[in-house]
DNA sequence: CGGGATCCAAAAAGATACTG
DNA sequence: CAGTATCTTTTTGGATCCCG
């Protein structure tokens, strides 16, 4: 994972994301938490991310079953993705707490 | 973070970090959560892991103060490190639910 | 414009040999 | 044991181009 710079004001989940992760599958995962999402609203709301990078995590993020793409080019979390608010919340705790 | 080879008995944090995650920096927080180890100890408990990226990950950890290396080249978790707890519950959590 | 695919340079990770 | 040095392989991001 490359080095990321992350503000001090980021988003908590960001900023764990940034301590733990690859931030981008996670970043993804926490905007397609709010609901359905198209590639460019993605790209605009995952600060600095490529959209090569974006295009090929959301390939995999659809492989592993986490989204779907409808054919309307929407991307929205599977059954499995949703799941993942578990994790999203003890992240966004943490960082609120520690970071 | 390179694509992993993850086999289906795999424990499940190991599943899930795998899916959204730095698996590295994750798994060595697991590993530190159970109690203080030393490098050797890591180096065989997370599998596939190379000494030259347990080192780089050890040693930015340390700079993020998650963990702490004493000494006796023992790495023991710090507040901040064992307050991951909240993150490696969810992770294992989800990891059993639907990994 | 939305949704990528392609090409390229740089960074990170892997294997492994080697040292204090 | 606890790493570091070195070399190779992957992955990434940036820019650019394409196609409906």
């Amino acid at each position: 994972m490359k080095r990321m710079k992350i503000r001090r004001d980021a988003c908590p989940v960001t900023k764990t994301a940034a301590l733990l992760s690859d931030v981008h599958t996670m970043l993804i995962t926490r905007e397609i938490l709010t609901g359905p999402k198209r590639f460019c609203e993605l790209e605009r709301s995952i600060e600095g991310i490529s959209t090569r990078t974006l295009a090929a995590k959301l390939k995999k993020m659809e492989h592993d079953d986490i989204l779907r793409k409808t054919k309307d080019g929407i991307y929205a979390a599977t059954k499995k993705g949703a799941a993942l608010r578990i994790v999203e919340r003890a992240m966004r705790r943490y960082g609120e707490l520690y970071l």
